[in-house]
DNA sequence: GGCGGCATCAACCGAAAGGTTGACCGGGTC
DNA sequence: GACCCGGTCAACCTTTCGGTTGATGCCGCC
């Protein structure tokens, strides 16, 4: 389920890729963009064309042509998220591949990023070879997954009690922050009727029957962030 | 950049406190350890001599002298973890100052760095010429706080109410594994008017209406473990 | 000795959450 | 087309929780 596009376009390749790898860095943390800067330039046939601190940067430039991977940070401090960006990158017609890269391995970003159109998903512990391995197969076009996440995906394929749709997750995350069924429909648009059928939903696929208790279990399984 | 520790094994003469500061960084992260040193080594002044990937490298390396400031990350991926390595390393005569680095500005990890004896404490997300100017601060002796950080530190002066006692601390802490009050009850072998009690004190302490909120207020004040 | 904080419990009431049944729609799949 | 699943909503009922008032006992402190 909720397998990779990586069945979408193994198309000719248009943008040469028998030259550099061109990467565009996107993070908040200057000392992170400092970091991978000195890990990838340490590659013949890596080349940082540019690093930017926010998602909407990133957007941009990863517009023009000349970009062939953007490693993205999921976390912003800004307005927009990775998996937005990622998605709005993805969307366009030659668009680079985008790899993401972060500090968390929980269910519910590794499948926000993947829908929203990633080749790759890494975690910034990760030793530099394996960086650099997974930046040449994301920009062969296939598709890069760190150990442990690849090990979380099976899991998740193995054991599907636990696999919360999208919505039911959203709406769990709103009850892990402290929200009440009221505030919730109000944040999402929805009656409270549809709020309490998420959550009955919820309490049997996480075989619990109280709110708090639902948050406990999906924290314990990583399925929402604390 | 690499993950073996780099001791510098030139001369270790005298602890020249006015000659260049001598840096040694722990982080688990290689990406973070090269962009530390990127960021670091730009600076006339500053002189890395090491970098390792765990707590307990960084306590064996910070016993020897030559090592000004430790650059300490919070969190690791093994067993010892940031303030415990932080107490060992300031517990000792002539011990270098220790700048905790980390990413997240919670009450709970905040005050723990300062027991344990940290000089400072930063976010990761700093510009490269504050890390600086801190880690000077800090070889000076003199502690070196974040602008974020201690704005936290001076609310949490000014707002001593979220101060539970410690059987509201335990009842809560039930509560946010997902126990109900008649469970709670029973755990702790009281009546449920008094867990329910408890309760009522503790949503006017931390100024929520629901336990959930209470959960997520305590877990991001670190009132609570997760 | 009184004062205040902490911990304990009871009774009560209204509000929120839990649980059930049933319904509709859209997008996939067989 | 038939079917299932995810998402949406309504009505109804039961249970739990939130909030209040009031009470008792213990402990430390000035």
């Amino acid at each position: 389920m909720t397998d990779t596009p990586q069945t979408s376009d193994r198309a000719p390749e248009d943008d040469a890729p028998e030259g550099r790898i061109r990467l565009l860095l996107a993070d908040d943390h200057p000392v992170v963009r400092a970091g991978l800067r000195a890990v990838l330039e340490t590659e013949p046939d890596f080349e940082v064309v540019a690093d930017v601190p926010t998602a909407e940067e990133s957007v941009a430039l990863a517009a023009r042509p000349g970009v062939d991977v953007v490693l993205m940070d999921l976390q912003f401090g800004g307005e927009m998220r990775g998996p937005q960006a990622t998605a709005e990158i993805t969307a366009r017609d030659g668009a680079p591949r985008v790899l993401v890269l972060t500090t968390y391995d929980t269910d519910a970003d590794i499948l926000a990023a993947i829908e929203a159109g990633a080749t790759g998903y890494l975690l910034k512990d990760a030793p530099p070879e394996e960086l650099a391995a997974a930046v040449r197969t994301a920009a062969a076009g296939k598709s890069a997954l760190a150990p442990a996440v690849a090990l979380r995906l099976m899991d998740r394929m193995r054991t599907p009690a636990a696999a919360l749709s999208r919505r039911e997750t959203e709406v769990l995350q709103l009850v892990a922050d402290g929200l009440s069924n009221a505030q919730i429909s109000k944040r999402l648009f929805l009656s409270q009727a549809t709020v309490k059928s998420h959550l009955v939903h919820i309490y049997t696929k996480l075989e619990v029957d109280s709110r708090t208790s639902a948050v406990a279990a999906a924290t314990a399984q990583g399925l929402i962030r604390r």
